[in-house]
DNA sequence: AATTCAAATCGATATTTATCAGTCTTTTAC
DNA sequence: GTAAAAGACTGATAAATATCGATTTGAATT
């Protein structure tokens, strides 16, 4: 199980200024004040971090590893929404609704978490509003987001959906076109909104017109170009 | 064409204190000043009132009227995000990211606009932190909003998403299980990711079903609770 | 009342996608 | 090192959904 730890990587909130820039707006009093309300936790691959349904009493930051976040839909089926990278503010969803998750979090690697106090996160967003600013910031991109992925979900067919699901992978989360997935071909599918087998079976299709390079985990994207088109015409 | 106009309803936004909870958080000179920016438009039904892709200088709430929030997603074919009513205040998405719309809203009725600066409503948030919180309330309750229709649109077959198009436009928008529809068939098939053709068909099946009462666009749901299994089942 | 045009409708068909059953591979557990 | 389990894959089939063509209806206009 998920234990306490204190790592090298981030020994507290003030050396969080450089990788975070949200939290450079914040005075050096307003840091230390997160800083007392956090607490890290180690999660192993597999691990839920936040299920959705429970009561939300932090914000999360990942200082390592990576997090898949998805919606528990109908009959079990997950929607992942997006993948969870180090240093992102996670679980703003939930601040402000009704105390809940509206989502779950699992870890795709061994990971580890900063939490954070949802009371100290608001009273620092209630005395500061350039943060306030920059928070409000945050959440409108996600809307964006949401709006794309809608659209990648409820109109394009699958081969639009995968392409969509792999030029996100590159360009958002591995910043590569060379990866190693951490996602499962489940993964996949639950990002991309169909079933397993279709997801197999388009990824195969593409490794076999040389778009992508696909062995097990190890992904390479030959021909983005052609993804980009696929991505385009749905 | 659209054009100029004072209405009985809204003479200026210190009226507004009452409908919209939002802003009966601001003092009497920071609705002021968004009064000062402020003016009215009215627009006949079809008409666009904000298209997507062009520069977003102005926030929206309707005063009369309804009107449709959408994405022009793949060739051609639209994804209505959300049916607007008057008193809500529209145009957050764009508040801080490219000052672009990321989608179109167009008028489902004969509507009453009100534009407001988006810099002087920027310089409401920068100063009173809890209109801030207020709007970020809002942007996160929007979010959750948005997961629940992925799933919708990506895990439900049509009965579902169908059954979710009805509950939210009884529930949300008309407040009555008995309504005049303003949406077109397409509207429908557009809220609810399908053919125009297969909404038809859903629509007709329900009508048959006795779950619903359908005749042009005179409404009535007839059986909620079989509406809401529907809707749980996919 | 006749004309016109857009919207709504419906049956037949084609396409897309999911499901299922079975095999193969890789990892995990003892 | 071997057994077991989980994940990956594949072809065949079934189910869901879109498309097409042809009417019909209804509202708006002459």
């Amino acid at each position: 199980m998920a234990k306490f730890s204190k790592t090298e990587n981030c020994k507290n909130c003030i050396d969080c200024n450089n990788r975070i820039p949200m939290l450079s707006i914040l005075s050096k009093q307003e840091l230390t004040e997160l800083n007392e309300s956090r607490f890290e936790v180690k999660f192993k691959t597999g691990e839920t971090i936040f299920k959705q349904g429970t009561s939300a009493t932090h914000l999360l930051i990942l200082t390592t590893g990576l997090a898949k976040l998805y919606v528990e839909g109908v009959q079990d089926k997950q929607l992942i929404i997006r993948i969870i990278k180090p240093w992102e503010i996670i679980g703003q969803a939930s601040l402000y609704f009704d105390n809940r998750h509206h989502y779950s979090i699992a870890a795709l690697d061994n990971t580890t978490a900063c939490f954070i106090e949802i009371d100290a996160f608001k009273k620092v967003i209630q005395t500061n509003p350039l943060f306030a600013e920059e928070f409000i910031k945050n959440c409108t991109q996600k809307g964006i987001f949401s709006f794309e992925k809608m659209v990648s979900l409820s109109q394009k067919q699958m081969h639009g959906r995968i392409a969509d699901g792999l030029i996100y992978l590159a360009s958002k989360v591995y910043e590569d076109l060379n990866f190693d997935l951490h996602l499962s071909r489940q993964d996949v599918a639950d990002l991309t909104g169909m079933s397993k087998d279709s997801a197999i079976r388009i990824l195969k299709e593409f490794h076999n017109e040389g778009i992508i390079d696909l062995d097990g985990r190890k992904l390479k994207i030959l021909n983005s170009k052609q993804l980009e088109r696929i991505s385009e015409t749905g």
